[in-house]
RNA sequence: CGGGAAGUAGCACAACUUGGCAGUGCGCGUGGUUUGGGACCAUGAGGUUGCAGGUUCAAAUCCUGUCUUCCCGACCA
């Protein structure tokens, strides 16, 4: 039973990823160009994304705050490196009311220049610091292709910027972040990630070192997914953000920032969701469980709300379906909508003792007896549902993962069935645009602490410095 | 930003070539029968044809502009 309102990922991804976007209800386009309504939906997953990255912020000793939203021109020029990055994709305001502004000011691409000024006012002594603050909040990036969750003009984000009293706790804080940013991945979005910094070419506008989280896709495209950035002192030498240190003397601060967005939906769309539409990790899914009650028999009724309370004392989210649709049209719907876990109840199972449960991931129908711990079983077949999403990725990720020592090699793999290529680099762009020219293939992180597999840089020859993975990105 | 395609009811589309009452399916309302994989019968509502201008007795249809979307590139999270 296929559903007919989406395109087979098969056949062709592009059209699959819309159609799923649409018919499980996450966004829809609206009359504003590149700017996407995400639908209740696609908003409850992005509160469970905040929900729980806000608590790992917090746990680590964070704390949210809000910035303007517009940026004076000569407070974003400050750094020239970050203006240079984002000068193409900036859109500026020039008008107030019916008052032509002295100084126009952007809408922030990013909060780096708001933050550093801020705090450049904020610490006089090593005993301010650290500062470590947190802001979830909307950007506007002019971007020229969109495409809903991966790319659109205005999204929703976290930033955190970060300042220290010392080079090295800057650099464990830009590692601490990514590590968070690993474990989010891995243990509530069961996405496989590669960690590693990223090339020069590559990085952050404006910072030492990016970090970063790359994941793989489905279709073999790869996903920046997340980036923890090092600033050093580059910020606040610009932004004059002093103290007085240990030894009294005056001292600029070690600053990062590190950011996660939206996009985040759109790569858990395009690692776990099949024909059937969205599939959900039960520890994202807004609802873990659809009840579905088949038949409006006193019997159902009241068999439905014993389960549905059940489940929610033991910290289960579900929802019963008491609409008037038939039985068919719920199951379908629940299915659309990536509802980890369905429990159909009608009065032909209850004669018999029974419960019927299906799994999301796999579709399989299970039949249970009335005697079973229904909310340990449900929790039980949730662990197994996101174990089940993690190791499919994981085993995707590793079947796409290749090894490769000469550009032939690559050009094939790109050409017929894509996804993580590792190799050596010798560090210089110009072998990393020559790579670039095979399909597009770029640079998504330098692997530190990993054994090389050549000496040789694999598109000049000459002594290679870093093992890299390289691949297609979004 | 280049190359291509498209925009008609909530959705998918037809009518456009050759200008002449704006239609079909799904969905939606009402009444009834149903209910274990997208139910059925009856009946009804729903439109400034993306927007603006032009040609014409007459424009969904022809012309110009503009906005939005999709695909392929370039650019970027």
């Amino acid at each position: 039973m296929k559903n007919k309102a989406i395109t087979s990922r098969d056949v062709d991804f592009a059209k699959w990823y819309t159609d799923i976007v649409r018919a499980a209800h996450l966004a829809s386009y609206s009359n504003v160009k590149g700017c996407i309504v995400i639908e209740p939906n696609g908003y409850a997953i992005w509160e469970r994304m905040q929900q729980t990255l806000d608590k790992m912020f917090k746990e680590t000793g964070h704390k949210n705050i809000c910035m303007p939203m517009l940026i004076p021109e000569n407070l974003m020029k400050k750094e020239s490196d970050l203006i240079n990055g984002f000068a193409p994709e900036v859109a500026w305001v020039t008008q107030g009311g019916d008052k032509k502004l002295e100084e126009r000011m952007c809408i922030r691409p990013t909060s780096e220049t708001l933050f550093s000024d801020y705090y450049s006012t904020l610490v006089s002594s090593y005993r301010d610091l650290p500062i470590k603050y947190n802001q979830w909040c909307n950007v506007l990036r002019w971007e020229k292709e969109t495409r809903p969750f991966l790319r659109s003009r205005e999204f929703l984000w976290q930033e955190g910027h970060t300042i220290h009293e010392t080079k090295e706790e800057a650099e464990n804080e830009t590692k601490m972040m990514l590590e968070i940013y690993k474990k989010f991945f891995e243990e509530y979005l069961a996405i496989p990630v590669i960690t590693g910094k990223k090339t020069e070419k590559e990085k952050f506008a404006g910072a030492e070192y990016t970090l970063t989280i790359e994941a793989l896709m489905y279709n073999g495209v790869s996903l920046q997914s997340a980036t923890s950035h090092y600033f050093g002192q580059k910020f606040s030498k610009a932004y004059d953000i002093k103290f007085s240190n240990r030894n009294n003397e005056q001292e600029y601060a070690y600053q990062t920032s590190w950011g996660s967005s939206t996009r985040m939906i759109g790569g858990l769309i395009m690692v776990h969701s099949d024909d059937n539409g969205l599939v959900l990790p039960p520890k994202i899914a807004p609802n873990q469980v659809a009840i579905i009650p088949i038949g409006n028999s006193e019997l159902v009724k009241v068999k439905v709300e014993e389960i549905y309370n059940e489940l929610n004392n033991a910290g289960i989210t579900s929802y019963v379906d008491n609409s008037e649709k038939s039985p068919g049209f719920k199951f379908a719907e629940a299915e659309v909508n990536g509802i980890p876990v369905r429990i159909e109840i009608g009065e032909r199972d209850l004669n018999e003792n029974k419960i019927t449960f299906v799994r999301r991931d796999t579709r399989e129908k299970i039949v249970e007896s009335l005697n079973i711990d229904v909310s340990k079983y449900v929790n039980e077949l949730l662990s197994k549902i996101q174990n089940n999403l993690y190791n499919n990725a994981l085993k995707r990720r590793e079947d796409l993962t290749y090894e490769c020592h000469n550009l032939e090699d690559v050009e094939k793999i790109m050409n017929t069935k894509p996804g993580f290529i590792k190799a050596m680099w010798c560090g210089s762009e110009e072998c990393e645009l020559k790579m670039k020219e095979i399909k597009g293939t770029k640079s998504r992180c330098i692997l530190e602490n990993h054994k090389h597999i050549d000496d040789k840089c694999i598109v000049c020859g000459k002594e290679a410095k870093h093992l890299v993975v390289w691949g297609i990105q979004y």
